[in-house]
DNA sequence: ATGTCTTTGTGAACGCGTGCACAAAGATGG
DNA sequence: CCATCTTTGTGCACGCGTTCACAAAGACAT
């Protein structure tokens, strides 16, 4: 029976070994003292216990470039997504096979949700088409809104938007370029502000040392 | 003089007001009490702490669907970041206009760098040729880079890498959906394993009560 | 069986970030 | 010029998450 320790673990995953066994427990996985843990029944707990194991069915909205490259990324079959179907508002879209399914019309949303039985809904239209997108598929039944265009939308209680901003990301690390930047001529000229004292290991967290305001 | 006070902002937030004053603080920014703080000094302060004054030149490499979504993607302008190049290693794209600019051929890709001071690249190519793409761009010069390929990149130290994971975000609302779901039938019939004690409001942070350890 | 050795599960301590609460600073009005 | 009022900047305390450290549990050898 293969098994690894949570040492092992820990040590692969850069984290302390005693807070990976402490997360476990929280799980109820249950691992064999002196042994470490059954690698196939750790995979299925935490694959249960995260939602892999069941088939989540989603639509992607607004079928342009990010709307394809979703539609035929890899990663979520293999994480138990399903993309029951592609959606625009362009009729010149509609029928045209994208990564091997055509592109049904808007007119046709709520009909595909319920037929589906579509929970979870990814919105890659332009910010201005987003709202009323988005309040579409909460009609429609969907609860889980996960949002690419670059809006704040709003949702009634009980609804998740998860807002993804592509440029966030390249933000951090121009921030933390600027800092590199900034460290080899030591002094900051400009008007004799200092460099604040923010954490230096940038590589811990997966959002960084940003701070938590930001401009829009 | 518009002025704005912490208070506002932290309620528009949704923060507290200590925290956002003690933040900057760390900036060195200074209000005026009674007052508040001078809205257009606070922004450039900010932008300036954040990098955004400055102008960086990005190259992107793999111009698929992802790779063209970036390219139009508004957001970047707006923050400081300019596309210098799209690179591919496909001929057949070379010299095709992507978003107004034409995609170059990966032969050029040094050139490229070096011509142009990039130091930030964004790799969008399949996961079989992101290390080597990776690896190319490191030793022109660039020292920091934006992965959305599938692949875990290997750099050197002073090379900052940033992952991307298109799934991760959904997956974290199917979490939450299963969680919902679960709610209804209060039982957890499988296994007699405790619903573990997870912190309700999920709507907190960016990556909300996820936990740190994942199966690949 | 009994002892030794490994690794888990977890109580307790530590450290850090958040939030409270207030003194200091400056504006504003009389 | 003084009093009052608003809002900043920050010392301090609290709470939570991480880490330490160890007892309990089980495997394995003798």
């Amino acid at each position: 029976m293969p098994t690894v320790s949570s040492e092992e673990l820990a040590a692969a995953a850069g984290v302390n070994s005693a807070k990976l066994r402490k997360d476990f427990s929280y799980l109820g996985s249950y691992g064999t003292r002196g042994v470490g843990y059954d690698v196939e029944y750790l995979v299925y707990q935490i694959s249960r216990e995260l939602g892999l194991t069941q088939d989540w069915p989603v639509v992607i909205v607004g079928i342009g470039n990010l709307g394809a490259a979703l539609a035929n990324y890899g990663g979520f079959a293999s994480r138990g997504f399903r993309v029951a179907a592609l959606i625009d508002a362009d009729p010149a879209m509609a029928g045209k096979p994208v990564a091997g399914m055509p592109v049904q019309h808007t007119d046709d949303l709520e009909r595909i949700i319920s037929d589906n039985g579509v929970s979870i809904g990814v919105i890659a239209t332009p910010a201005g088409a987003a709202q009323q997108v988005c309040d579409r598929l909460v009609a429609a039944g969907v609860t889980s809104i996960l949002n690419f265009a670059p809006t704040v939308l709003t949702v009634p209680d009980g609804v998740d938007v998860r807002k993804v901003d592509l440029s966030i990301e390249l933000q951090i690390l121009a921030f933390h370029e600027q800092r590199k930047a900034g460290e080899e001529s030591a002094a900051d000229a400009a008007d004799g502000t200092a460099t604040p004292a923010v954490a230096k290991d940038h590589r811990k967290g997966p959002d960084g040392d940003v701070p938590a305001v930001m401009p829009a």
